[in-house]
DNA sequence: ACGTATAGTTGAAAATGTCAACGATTGATT
DNA sequence: AATCAATCGTTGACATTTTCAACTATACGT
């Protein structure tokens, strides 16, 4: 068999099951299209030693927000501990720091140092490779419309 | 404080991260909608102790493409070792069975059982049900919509 | 002041993901 | 025909992630 006719045939067999109505289900295609995803992400941020959890609580301490601990766990849904995990590390590496909530003092904030933030940066570009790797099939106009969408699902 | 205030800042606070960048990454709002799609998938199935990848593979092993385990792990994101779990569990339940595959012997093909698709029906409604919560706040066009766009990002 | 609730933390247990090896079978090459 | 590399399902080991229950310190309503 040429190497031609192997690919077309490895092409219609990993599309063979697309009759499948579970190609009609949303959380399959949510899930599909995250895992695939989270590959290229990872594979992106790995430059970084950051992966995808890091990099989105690196985000958010460097929003100007002051996040807690509670709001990240609540806003990534992750559990709190995870939270703890994820901080300890950036904190070890001077990405972020820990500082008592002002109102609250059982609460802790997290915001990105300078170095966070200048990490913050380069990783950011890497990551917006991947994503338009990840939408690559949808035209720009697309792009954004699949995000308005999926910003309208998760909170109106 | 009264209830409504206090609920009135729970939504405050609950959205207060919606400012930072992070909620234009489509990865992000990826995972986040995939994440709170599967606690009400998996709670719409546990009533018939399925869970979404069980779900899944009934689905296909119902689908009259008789899929191979390969093809399965291929199509779902799936590690092969996984699937063999999964189609262990099925099998045990009489839900489905598996048979060689007719040009490659070394191939098993995952078929559902009357008894499977039975209670895929069953199943099915309570899933759709289940995802109808997670798309509420679309219209009908912009659900149907969004599952365009999913399938364009993943198979052009 | 008291009781209840919450934030962060720790640690353990359960579930999932990843990977390397193996026997059986296939297909290509000689 | 014999051989060799590749693939399928399976097993088992290991790593990572998730989930949960406790605990301390702090906050808040009564």
């Amino acid at each position: 068999m040429t190497i031609e006719a192997q690919d077309e045939q490895q092409a219609a067999t990993k599309d063979r099951l697309l009759a499948a109505p579970i190609s009609q289900d949303a959380g399959f295609l949510l899930a599909k299209l995250h895992a695939g995803g989270s590959v290229l992400n990872n594979r992106a941020l790995a430059e970084f030693d950051l992966k995808e959890r890091s990099y989105s609580v690196l985000i958010l301490a460097n929003s100007g927000l002051e996040p807690t601990q509670r709001e990240l766990a609540d806003f990534l849904s992750l559990d709190p501990s995870q939270i703890v995990a994820l901080v300890d590390e950036l904190e070890k590496r001077k990405l972020v720091s820990r500082a008592p909530g002002k109102q609250d003092r059982r609460a802790k904030t997290v915001t990105a140092t300078a170095k966070g933030t200048q990490l913050l940066a380069q990783a950011a570009v890497a990551a917006r490779r991947a994503e338009s790797e990840v939408l690559a099939a949808l035209s720009d106009e697309e792009a954004a419309q699949l995000k308005v969408l999926l910003r309208k699902a998760l909170w109106g």
